[in-house]
DNA sequence: ATAGACATTCTTTTT
DNA sequence: GAATGTCTAT
């Protein structure tokens, strides 16, 4: 069968296993993603299975998709009604199939990782908890991290009294939730888990439906996930976990590698197979990313190899600063393209997202295009966000999230003082903010009604066409005019804007064929979408543009040649991770994950000194370059050595004529006395940044040390 | 009630 | 360096 073409013999042993529970551990670059596909490819094919009776699931939208291409490659056949997606996709769709059983609103909505946040910080408020001792984003953490295990608060263990107060808090935050008919993240897991566990004929249903599970990226999954799957799976399904262990790199957000190990013992797998032949990386990369994570003892082993040559040596540059870092990939990108390579097929790698501030910076001079992933996505721009809440609250008005952040945005004269008003009125009569409206008397309530008569006005075109509901709410809402009088508001109309075409090619590519209620079924859609898929929205997506992104999302792609950069102590392996238990192992598969992203060429860089959070740092070389072997490294040196010199380090031995020249564009210079209107008089003893950048700390005696902002602080010089 | 000035805080990764 | 929060002047 020529679906099976090309596979070695342990692909085509996976692809083609009979109806059992399998493990499949495969390395990076090991055929992971066909394997899967080919499998459902293969069973359909073969008729061992019809496409209704497969479940899988991946992590990431993207994942999903490239499954569904390469299925509908494969095969002639419709992929849309088929159950693959992501997690919280399948949830969604779960949910919304069986609101009624989940205890759920039809049209509930769901809360992104901010609004969460923000719902948190509203629940706080009203119940007068001290933020400062239940900090929200770590009361948020708190309730995740339960729901992840899949603990209800009357299920979580408190003994001690601050355990006590926050696992109150939790119940009161679930409250909440279902009182404003919304759902967060882990919650879609959850009530999903729970209205299978506990209706009966429902989980008949679908264990019945499924004779096929199969899972991607296993060693992401949580033990909530794993519940979840354990149940669909049932007695009769088969489950086909594939995963690697050595890249799971997302146990900060509760996925537990133990997993794999209990996977293989509660379902008595029989046979596990590795998938160890790397068709992406050159020997000598594929050798230094072995090398990296042998130093990891809790794995379950497994050694990847190529019959590709050994290929370029690894190259690693060690920099004066983070800048000369930056200008030293500009110059090898430049060499790079002038042999011809493609921009779109050269990564930039990073630990964290700050530090792509500096490469941006060196690439835009250059005036080499870039792409950067991850960071702020579109449905998270605060001017979609303001336009998404005004649509959720013609779906559901009960959402007082949405309700909070658009009530007095644009700004309609409704201020904190009324919005407090309507939070009392609302509590005491156990309602939500949007219906206790009508209990507010006074100036503000007047304004409320308005505010109120405005979403009525809006619901009268919900029967429109989602773009043309989309277009009419931004201009009742005043989100365009605001936007257009704001002399920096121009990027977020053309947002503004991208949001009426994504709603467009939303319909055309997913809309609910013939939905004809008082609110189409098509916006829900939407919302939901905008929710779980905050979307690579982004321009330049064709173009051939330099990939920068961080190694966590760089999972999963790969890339000709790679820069790896920053390679500092501290910054990667990051400084958190070493106080966290396993914390180092986990950067160690990180960087094996950044290493095995690279098919032909990786360089690795750090530098000497970096600013970060505005502040200068020296930091070693990662203990990460040491794990390479030495015979597999090209050490580098600048070609043009002296040319990129960094200033001289402030030291209290140096002449003041050193301080005098950084302190030229400033005005200010270092030893100077000056007068805050509110700190009074006090000594310059450092200058840092230029322009309107320009920052200056100063003691202020009694006062104390102040590092101000030059060009917000006013100061007169004494 | 609102806008703007300013200080403080918090920085890993994200479905 | 950003984002959030707080205070002050209008």
């Amino acid at each position: 069968m020529n679906l099976l073409n090309g596979l070695n013999p342990e692909q085509l042993a996976a692809v083609t296993l009979p109806r059992q529970h399998a493990l499949i551990l495969a390395g990076a670059g090991s055929g992971k993603t066909r394997v899967l596909t080919t499998r459902i490819a293969w069973l359909i094919a073969t008729n061992q299975m019809t496409p209704q009776q497969v479940l899988a699931v991946t992590f990431t939208n993207k994942a999903a998709k490239e499954m569904m291409a390469r299925l509908t490659a494969m095969l002639p056949i419709n992929v849309r009604g088929m159950w693959i997606g992501t997690f919280h996709g399948l949830c969604n769709r779960l949910l919304r199939t069986h609101y009624r059983d989940a205890g759920l609103p039809q049209l509930f909505q769901i809360l992104d990782s901010s609004d969460q946040l923000s719902a948190i910080k509203r629940l706080l408020k009203s119940l007068n908890v001290d933020d400062e001792k239940y900090p929200p984003r770590e009361l948020q953490h708190f309730i995740n991290g339960q729901k992840e295990q899949g603990l209800r608060p009357s299920a979580v263990e408190a003994w001690d009294g601050y355990t006590k107060k926050r696992v109150e808090l939790y119940e009161a935050y679930d409250a909440q939730c279902n009182k404003e008919g919304v759902v967060d993240f882990s919650e879609l897991l959850l009530r999903s888990y729970e209205l299978l566990s506990r209706n009966e004929a429902l989980r008949r249903h679908y264990q019945e439906r499924f004779r096929y599970v199969l899972v991607d990226e296993f060693q992401d999954t949580n033990v909530l996930q794993y519940k979840w799957l354990k149940l669909l799976t049932g007695e009769e399904a088969a489950m086909f976990a594939v995963g690697d262990d050595d890249q799971s790199i997302y146990a900060f957000r509760g996925a537990d590698v133990g997993n794999m190990r209990d996977f293989e013992r509660e379902f008595k797998v029989a046979n596990v197979i590795r998938l160890e032949q790397n068709y992406r990386s050159h020997g000598n990369i594929l050798d230094a990313a072995n090398a990296i994570i042998k130093n990891n003892d809790n794995r379950l082993g497994k050694n990847l190899w190529t019959d590709a040559g050994a290929g370029e040596p690894i190259r690693i540059f060690e920099a004066n600063s983070d800048l000369d870092e930056a200008r030293w990939i500009v110059e090898e990108i430049k060499a790079l393209a002038r042999d011809g390579h493609a921009r779109a097929e050269i990564a930039l790698l990073y630990r964290s997202n700050a530090q792509s501030r500096v490469l941006e910076h060196a690439l835009f001079s250059a005036g080499l295009p870039y792409r950067v992933y991850g960071g702020l996505r579109f449905f998270e721009r605060q001017e979609i966000k303001h336009a998404l809440a005004y649509l959720r609250l013609i779906a559901n008005p009960d959402d007082d999230t949405s309700f909070a952040r658009v009530v007095n945005f644009p700004t309609r004269g409704i201020g904190a003082r009324s919005v407090e008003q309507l939070q009392d009125a609302a509590r005491a009569a156990a309602s939500s903010m949007f219906a206790a409206i009508r209990s507010v008397a006074g100036a503000g309530g007047t304004k409320l009604a308005g505010f109120a008569a405005l979403i009525g006005k809006m619901k009268e075109v919900a029967h429109l066409p989602l773009p043309e509901l989309v277009e009419h709410v931004v201009d009742l809402s005043g989100l365009r005019e605001h936007y257009k009088a704001d002399k920096e508001g121009q990027d977020r109309l053309a947002n503004l804007d991208e949001l009426i075409n994504a709603a467009t090619s939303f319909i055309a590519e997913e809309g609910v064929v013939g939905a004809e209620g008082e609110l189409s079924a098509d916006l829900i859609a939407f919302l939901a979408h905008a929710a779980l898929e905050a979307g690579e929205h982004q321009a330049g997506e064709g173009d051939d543009a330099l990939q920068l992104m961080t190694t966590h999302s760089a999972k999963g792609l790969e890339f000709n040649v790679v820069f790896l950069s920053g390679l500092e102590e501290g910054l990667f392996p990051h400084e958190n991770s070493l106080v966290e238990r396993d914390g180092l192992e986990e950067e160690r598969r990180l960087m094996y994950v950044a290493v095995t992203r690279a098919r032909q060429r990786l360089y690795v860089s750090h530098a000497q000194t970096r600013m970060l959070h505005g502040q200068t740092r020296y930091n070693l070389p990662s203990r990460f370059i040491a794990e390479i072997p030495a015979g597999l490294v090209k050490r580098l040196t600048p070609k043009v050595a002296k040319s990129f010199g960094v200033p001289p380090r402030l030291t209290l031995e140096q002449p003041r004529a050193a301080y005098a020249s950084r302190s030229s564009d400033s005005g200010y210079c270092i030893g100077q006395t000056v007068r805050h209107a509110k700190f009074g008089e006090g000594v310059v003893i450092n200058l840092d940044g230029s322009g309107s950048d320009a920052r200056a700390q100063i003691n202020f005696g009694a006062v104390g040390m102040k590092w101000l902002a030059l060009s917000i602080a006013k100061l007169e010089t004494v």
